[in-house]
DNA sequence: AACGTGACTGCCC
DNA sequence: CGGGCAGCCACGT
C-alpha cells in the first residue's frame, strides 16, 4: 500500500471527507501544500482504485473536479456508481450532472497530523 | 536515468 | 464561448 508517502497523505484527507459532502482535487492538493499538483491527487485515487475497491472503503466518490463534475466515474465498477453513492448520501446535482458545490463543497480544514 | 501518462487547473488565443 | 497549451507532481516502464 505504501507505494509513496504522498499517496497515503491523499488517502488520509479523502478519508476525512464527511458523508454528503465532496471536495475537489485542487483543494486536496492545496491542503497538502502542492496546489499545482491536482493531477497527482487524481493519480493517487487511481492507484487506490486499482489496488482496492471495497475493503479500503475510501470514499473516493466524494472527490470531484473544480466544477463538481464526476471526472473519475469511469474508474468505478460502473460509470453510475459514483453518482449513485453521492445521491444516496443526499448530494444534489445540477442539470449538467455536476455536484452542487455551493451546497456540498467541503474543504479539508483539519491539518494533517505529522 | 529519461520519457510518457494521468480521476487537474489556470491562462491565453 | 470554445479549444488549446503549459505547469506541477508522482509513478510505471
Amino acid at each position: 500500500m505504501e507505494r509513496g508517502h504522498f499517496f497515503s497523505r491523499v488517502w488520509d484527507v479523502v478519508a476525512q471527507i464527511p458523508p454528503g459532502r465532496v471536495t475537489t482535487y485542487g483543494h486536496i492538493a492545496e491542503h497538502l501544500g502542492v496546489k499545482r499538483s491536482a493531477r497527482a491527487v487524481g493519480y493517487a485515487l487511481n492507484a487506490v482504485a486499482r489496488s482496492d475497491d471495497g475493503p479500503l472503503a475510501l470514499p473516493c466518490h466524494r472527490v470531484v473536479n473544480r466544477f463538481g463534475a464526476l471526472t473519475g466515474r469511469l474508474h468505478f465498477e460502473t460509470p453510475d456508481v459514483m453518482e449513485e453513492r453521492l445521491r444516496a448520501e443526499g448530494v444534489a446535482f445540477t442539470e449538467d450532472g455536476c455536484v452542487d458545490l455551493a451546497r456540498h463543497l467541503w474543504i479539508p480544514e483539519a491539518p494533517v497530523e505529522s
